[in-house]
DNA sequence: GCTGGTTGACTGACCAGTCAATCGATCACT
DNA sequence: AGTGATCGATTGACTGGTCAGTCAACCAGC
């Protein structure tokens, strides 16, 4: 019982603040949303963090190392190219199925800020392009790929029609079933690998 | 002079406003930042503006129906529906080679701060969407496009894309020669509809 | 002297972050 | 077991600063 309250209320605000983010935006939550929504006073908030902004901060850390660490392991898997880019779009897809307030956050709030807040983790979002864009270059190597297309130019493309869909998703533009989710993943890759040109 | 005096200031305002979003993002600018920028009293903005939002509101509101009869001008034309995708690629990234700083306030105050600001515009960024998705469709129809792929989904993927690319160019991640945004038009259209695999 | 553009000082609301006070678990020493 | 000292966790009232939006006055052309 040492240590057991501390953690608990530590998550219990980032838990708390990622429903409100998704609920009411960054900007528009006070830190007192924060505090009432995880039953706790106002005060402690600042007492695990040293601001309102260092807890999307960490909301966003903490997934998008996930994120890289996912990326990254597709990379070194002995799977096509092909197989290693349906890894990503199903790693992407599946974090939004599990925890589609935590992913709205993020790409909302985080990846597609990147004027105001998300300033601050350009490089961390460049490290996601940059592990795709070795991918696709690997795959250009291999002859997999075909070489006119710049690799950053084409991870950029596939994590923005990815990034995309999720938005569609998150604002409801399109259906968002299980069995949307899967197709996604396939098709997403089928999309960028094969072209909308019957072969 | 008449009425030269009153559309003058009002589009200075605007004009300064698109610099000052630029370059602060649209929650850090002051009314006052926007005034001075545009070397007019306070007061003037609520003149010709009921609120900051209205500022916003209407630099995309102009931009956004451009984009839109854009769109759908290409779909009407006789054009094959490969070089329909590519107008309308070529169309958004001209607006951004022609006015990066608006094209950058749009994209990232509205387009993809559908959370916050955007929602408001929702409807008509939808639109964009949906015009695309008949362009697909019809492609489908004809048998120009495969009809495995959703053309919704198809759609948002292709728009992704192009966001994407721009947003790559905003944040400084990737290249911005006057080479590299011709290079885009077709890149971009060719990964979507040839594929990454080679034929 | 009237009308509509223009000015900028002012106000009212809001909220992030501070801080002094309280609580309660653990431990040291009896 | 009992006492109380210690220290981190927890509380929430308060403050300081910021700004969006108002408004009464001013000005220029007709």
């Amino acid at each position: 019982m040492a240590k057991a309250p501390p953690i608990d209320k530590r998550r219990q605000i980032l838990e708390a603040a990622i429903r409100v983010f998704a609920r009411q935006g960054f900007h528009a939550t006070r830190v007192s949303d924060i505090a009432d929504e995880a039953g706790v006073a106002y005060g402690l908030v600042y007492h695990y963090f040293k601001s309102k902004e260092e807890v999307l901060n960490e909301l966003f850390s903490e997934r998008w190392s996930l994120l890289l660490a996912a990326i990254e392991e597709a990379d070194r898997s002995e799977a096509t190219d092909r197989a290693k880019l349906e890894a990503v779009a199903g790693f992407i897809v599946d974090s939004y199925r599990h925890d589609p307030e935590l992913m709205k956050v993020i790409i909302v709030e985080v990846t597609r800020a990147a004027n105001s807040f998300g300033r601050t983790h350009l490089p961390e979002i460049r490290r996601a392009y940059d592990s795709i864009a070795k991918i696709v270059a690997a795959g250009q190597e291999e002859g997999t790929f075909r070489r006119d297309i710049d690799p950053t130019f084409a991870s950029m493309s596939f994590y923005g029609a990815i990034e995309q869909l999720l938005s569609g998703w998150i604002f409801e533009l399109i259906p968002n079933s299980d069995t949307d989710f899967d197709q996604a993943k396939t098709l997403v890759v089928a999309t960028i690998c094969d072209g909308l040109e019957p072969r």
